[in-house]
DNA sequence: GCGATACATCGATATCTGTCAATGAAAGGA
DNA sequence: TCCTTTCATTGACAGATATCGATGTATCGC
């Protein structure tokens, strides 16, 4: 069970020494959360019903989704904070959408392969 | 609160009809697996470990991540449930790779944006 | 066959997360 | 001003999950 790369370099047998291109532990951590995000089946019909939409306020969420109130704040603000929607009150309501350049982000990350 | 789309289209104020275009719940509960298997710090590194040495063998993932080999083998486990890394077992080592199509397929979803 | 190696599986556990009812806060209408 | 509407926050709880030690299984070298 070798404990660091460098071990892994010096090790014989499977191991080969590591590129530089895979994510950093920093990297990962902060990209997860954009995945995760998305890794709810609730979270990813809301994303994607605002993205079809356009534009969307929690009231076209709730009946779809199937899900009461709290649950979709809680879900909007996950999406929120993971930069991948943004939201604007217009009055009474909150309109959602989604933020391009953060979803092509992760496309980039898909693509580093 | 509204109850189904139906009723939806029927109430007046901010709400408008849906879309057909947005995932179903069952598409959202496949994609989200994906997704989901992406979504851990740990699994992306190793994913991405993968990804950029084009084949790895558990040993080489072991060190890295610092966790053990049960965990090692856990994460291993849900990526290939979810389709994105194949192993083949050569010898005494099994050998991960990337699924490119399966990736795509990550990627072909956020582009329905 | 025997010991060592690579990996999977099992069992246990601490933490995270999705969910809702209740409540709070902000804005609009009468 | 008061009531209603829209959304956020809090508290609670059940279920999921990340982690590891112990153990099982297959493969290789001797």
């Amino acid at each position: 069970m070798p404990k660091s790369v460098i071990e892994d370099v010096v090790e014989e047998g499977c191991c080969a020494p590591m590129t530089e291109e895979s994510l950093s532990a920093r990297e990962a951590e902060d990209f997860a959360v954009l995945f995760a995000a998305l890794g709810d089946p609730v979270r990813l019909r809301l994303f994607s019903i605002i993205a079809a939409e356009g534009e969307a306020c929690s009231c076209n969420l709730e009946g779809p989704l199937e899900r009461s109130q709290p649950t979709i704040s809680h879900h909007t603000k996950i999406l929120a904070d993971a930069g991948l929607i943004v939201g604007e009150k217009r009055g009474r309501w909150v309109w959602w959408r989604v933020v391009p350049e953060r979803v092509a982000a992760v496309e980039q990350i898909l693509r580093r392969t």
